[in-house]
DNA sequence: CATGAATGAGTGTTCATTCAT
DNA sequence: TATGAATGAACACTCATTCAT
């Protein structure tokens, strides 16, 4: 997997303090998906960010430009942690299904262990304005790039079909990954989100579809009344 | 197709005006896209809404609870649009492969139809509250109730794997379809979102694996090289 | 003279409120008069100034683009009216000599019935931006013009010497009011602003030289043991 | 000319550097007139001067004791300066008209020599606090007093009319001096400042009126239509 | 039903000043 | 002396909502 790298260095994006103290850096960040999480983007106001980062208003702006900073800081970071895990991991596989798996466990994993975290960026950094988005979506192609590449690999490898659109399978392993989440977190993040790896790469696999024949995996021992069962979800 | 109909009767939830000015209350609605496509939900002022839809700013309120309310009834209106659409046309059809590509066509027809409200959907409705977007999962629930039907069915029909996970089964399908809308919606909507729907059911049913033998759908005559050359979206 | 009178409509440069209240427009106005020249123009909060002339914060917006424009159109408003009482007086004179006389006379009534207003418009005006500054520049222009016409008139009519720099002649006569009306101001508004007149036309027209056999006013009489004595001032 | 000289001593109004780096103390001074001529007084943020000056912010604070005594200590330079020049050379002279002249000039060629000194005494100095402008009153005390000597000596001498009011006579000369040097500044410093040294004195001397049988100066041998060709100022 | 003038709560951001090093 | 990171007070302005007419 050729994860593209230039995010790696999610520093760059700053421009304000070159060489300040990485610890509060990392306070503010924290304070910020606190509250964030709590309140929702636009109810964050910045001094009780400041205050749950144990700084003073002022200080917020000797390390972030604005409030949209932040946020957008925030997306780079963790997407940008993300990022480099895949590249470290997925770089050891070869085949396409096993990246396929790897990345969606990984985007679970991460995700999953930091449910604050995954309430911003599922919920509260889409409450922001145009321009910002356009900035989140360069923030966010490194990793639709890492799912080009596995599409595009696996079908090199004759793993994945070579009908398939790219680029509206990109879409469907993506969207259904952040719709996966969104549940997830807009249910409260009572279950485990990697636990439904599996089931997710199943079914991004193979589709709905029961054709004839098409390789099965473990979770098809499942039969139809299990399924029901599971319930933990809402 | 059971599509839950409790939401057809969109206007209950006014709770406001019981019978006012039928055409006052579309010219609102019309105008709230109209101005919300353009400048975005915090930018979109319900003076700009009210002289768009040439009535005075206090009347909308005769018509509307608050702006979110706008919103919701936006929401409300073309979902439920789309669930009646789905009901006359799905309760027709048998199979669980047609109705699946039945509503993909039918929302994409009906978001493609109309871009401004596509981008009010797909990104300005997002900017909404925590607390709104519980409403507007209620507002979804008949198109979720849609899907599950399909996918609930096909099972039954033998059609759809017994095995797949039906929750996350419909994510697919819904994150998918959101998706690709969103990713039309936010490059400009140059290109017919309705040509993308055979595309995405087919994936949506096969998956991306290239098993063996299961069975071919026309869409799979289409090649590799074939499939580099669709570049009309961005 | 010839005032020039496209600032007689000094309401035009509103733009905001085309008709609203009259009285709330002027009570604004005087409420800024009486807060900017106890505190300065920067420390006049609006909250402040709303509150004196009793209405909210937010009406002061509904009546002026800002608060600069608040200021703005103080000085629009009062020498609009000192303008405006020039063209009715001056008009009915013939003299460049009374002109002046009755110009000056004029401004020191104007000014020296409103203290609070004398001020605003000799200190704190000053205390605003480049960009205003150009503004106010073209507020005085009516008055520096029916300056420039009391001159050039008094040169028609061989009463004013043919050869003064006519800009200067301007530049002192109204640099003289403009110093005069400060001191005032500035040491507390003890004495009468009117009672200097005869001094400053006297000083304006014959200058500080012993000629020999100008001719005399009526001011000459005091001699300079008199002048010693008059310690009003600062 | 009897010039109060204690000002002359400008360090004593310190109180806080007594002998520190001389040259950084000009430094920051010089940085104070570039910054602010450029932005105005308060878009010059004392980073940006200490910045300009070569020093750390903090330094600024070892030198002086707040951003208004900058502005403050930059007029008493510039003020003593002027007093300094005019105590030697009004010292050689013995007749109020060439005192005037030759104080009129030297202040023309002083802040006409220096734009930005000039944009800054003329334009931002005022947009000060109304405490301030008591001390920048003291400061200007020493000119003030310079002017009134010339006049007091003049009436002496017997070349200046005994009969003006003195006060008034010492503000028409600063007034016209400074309506005169602040419409240069704000027109772009386009002309030379002291070529309207002689107009000036003219005017302040003679007055507008044409008398009988003044004391004409050259200058009054240039007749209207000379006048009217004047154009180089704005 | 309709109006639109009036309301007033709510907050991101700047920057002069300080002080620990 | 000098530094410059940290501080935190201060406030104009917007706009959803109301209500007297």
């Amino acid at each position: 997997m050729m994860i593209h790298s230039h995010l790696d260095s999610h520093e760059e994006g700053r421009g304000i303090a070159t060489k300040r103290d990485e610890a509060k850096y990392d306070a503010i960040l924290q304070a910020a998906i606190e509250v964030m999480a709590e309140s929702g983007y636009h109810h964050a106001q910045i001094s009780r960010i400041a205050r749950a980062a144990g700084v003073a208003d002022g200080t917020v702006y000797l390390y972030f430009k604005n409030k949209e900073d932040i946020l957008v800081s925030l997306l780079r970071r963790s997407i940008g942690h993300i990022v480099a895990l895949g590249q470290a991991r997925l770089g050891k596989l070869t085949n396409a299904e096993e990246k396929l798996r790897e990345i969606v466990s990984l985007y679970f994993e991460q995700l999953g262990a930091n449910p604050k975290l995954a309430m911003v960026t599922q919920v509260h950094l889409r409450q922001v304005d145009a321009n910002i988005r356009r900035e989140i979506g360069s923030i966010m192609r490194p990793f639709y790039d890492a799912l080009d590449d596995i599409v595009q690999s696996g079908i090199a490898e004759g793993v994945i079909r070579p009908t398939v659109n790219r680029r509206i399978a990109r879409r469907m392993i993506f969207g259904t990954m952040d719709e996966t989440v969104s549940a997830w977190v807009l249910t409260g993040s009572k279950y485990r989100l990697t636990d439904l790896t599996d089931d997710v790469v199943d079914v991004l696999l193979h589709g709905l579809s029961r054709g004839t024949g098409y390789g099965s995996t473990g979770a098809d021992v499942q039969d139809a009344a299990q399924n029901a069962e599971r319930s933990v979800e809402a």
